[in-house]
DNA sequence: TATTGTTATACTCTATAACTATA
DNA sequence: TATAGTTATAGAGTATAACAATA
């Protein structure tokens, strides 16, 4: 009896990439959890401390979250100090969601995190080996229409 | 103002994993959902076909899908005609699973759907390039720990 | 006493729709 | 009439615990 799939999929592309990204995704959120930080919220965060402020609105369509979902977020957010809505001058429906000190204290931890895991995955590589993996997967990220940054599981359900 | 993440993950090994991943993913669950078949199945319909029959027990550790969530996705995979139980003879307790002709020919119609997402992820490569992301997956996979064909997303919970 | 398959229940997360206040 | 934020409800999917039959 052969252990070879009949469709070969295993060492496919698509699925090791969709495997191991997996398996990464669950690593990264595994380290953050302690810090009370999960992908989303950090998802959120990051793109404060990039963009500077966005109305909840905003943020919802540049990370694909529905604005409903944002609501909670938000408001879990503002609970832990890391964020702060202010009404916009502009627009008096609006918040404008701006991070806090506290907020980018709470970035900073997640380097550890974020240092941990790329040495999970990329410490058996050589350095050459990583840069190359690295432009291989931002030309495959550009090709599928990924915007940097952005997680597709940030916007629900598969 | 900057538009680079002061974490800079962004272009890190990890989230590009994640991200391109996830993607992956996505458009193999997309491309398998007009044939009636979830993510999930298949992977139970490869295991069978790979490895032969096995109990209900036995696909749950191979999966890493629990036993109770098993019971369904037989039923399911039954109702449609792709397995069969049968009692097993050593142990009355277990069902040994087998594929039915029906089964097999629902993993052939898979084979479109992979050539599809390995295209989509693939295409802009090269060959040489091709060859040389799949190696460098695989090494990060076996040092991750994880198994050929078995994907962390049948599981559950991230 | 342990294990296989099964069922029931609770919990989490997300989708959908509707409401309010502003525009 | 449309939009930003909010809330409520329902649904899918999963975890947990218990049960019957068999080992």
């Amino acid at each position: 009896m052969t252990r070879e799939p009949g469709t070969g999929y295993a060492r496919s592309l698509a699925f090791l990439l969709s495997q191991v990204g997996a398996r990464s995704a669950e690593l990264f959120a595994d380290q953050l959890r302690p810090l009370g930080i999960s992908p989303r919220v950090f998802g959120v965060l990051s793109n404060l401390e990039i963009a500077g402020d966005h109305t909840q609105q905003q943020l919802a369509d540049a990370l694909g979250i529905h604005r409903n979902n944002m609501v909670a977020l938000i408001d879990e957010m503002e609970a832990e100090g890391w964020v702060r809505r202010r009404r916009s001058a502009n627009d008096r429906r609006a918040f404008n969601i701006g991070l806090t000190p506290a907020g980018r204290r709470a970035i900073d931890r997640v380097r550890g995190p974020i240092a941990y895991v790329e040495q999970a995955l990329g410490g058996v590589l050589e350095e050459n080996e990583r840069a190359t993996l690295t432009v291989l997967l931002e030309r495959v990220a550009a090709e599928l229409g990924l915007t940097p940054g952005v997680h597709p599981h940030l916007r629900g359900r598969r």
